[in-house]
DNA sequence: ACAATCCGTAAGTCATAACTTACGGTAAGT
DNA sequence: ACTTACCGTAAGTTATGACTTACGGATTGT
């Protein structure tokens, strides 16, 4: 259900931008808004977003609100991801192997 | 370069029931467009946008086209994960013991 | 108490993209 | 050769969401 959410958010090329700025560690709202090429207020939507996401979560620090990288969303998309992982690699070894037959074998119909 | 079209394409809810479809192996593009609520220019229009993220690859079978799960767009995505993935459990874990220290050392300022 | 700082939300604008129907092109069967 | 099945693309419509400015609430310092 949130792996859902979280594959939204992280859709975004400037709300990526948001979530990368947090690798580095705990940061406040108008920090992360410095340097980025949108206003402060829509930083605070991303935030939002991304929160709901369950991908950071936030801390008031007096008038201030540091944003942290939540490890729960993030988990939930790799734990999707995985899910198809093994079938993945299965089904494109079968293609090759299957081309392979093809050319070789020289079945090629033309 | 590839993680970014590989998220904004499952960022989409009946894109993602495309891919999902394709976890059993390898399907035609009616077959998949059986069974979901659009129609199959549709699934055409999101299995181009998959393929393009290098989540899907493809192969003429006939007059039919069979697409297939390609690992690429899905590793590009993991390992893009990945990197996030220490920082934040680090991150977080600061953050639990932060917590403990304020509230059992009775420093809360009010 | 007052001023200043920091932040979230509301309202409104505008671009994007997900869908539809219509059409054309290719391969197989008769 | 003709029909049938299967698919991709074009054109047009519509909803969604990313952004802006304006505003109000909460906290800290003087």
């Amino acid at each position: 259900m949130t792996y859902e959410n979280a594959l939204s958010a992280l859709a975004d090329p400037t709300r990526r931008r948001v979530f990368e700025r947090l690798k580095s560690g705990p940061r406040a709202v108008g920090d992360i808004a410095r340097g980025l090429p949108v206003s402060r207020p829509a930083v605070s939507q991303h935030l939002k977003v991304l929160k709901e996401a369950g991908l950071v979560a936030d801390r008031p620090e007096g008038t201030r609100r540091v944003y942290y990288i939540d490890p729960q969303g993030l988990g939930a998309v790799r734990k999707w991801l995985d899910q198809f992982w093994d079938h993945a690699l299965a089904a494109f070894q079968a293609e090759l192997e299957r081309d392979e037959g093809d050319t070789q074998a020289g079945k090629g119909k033309s």
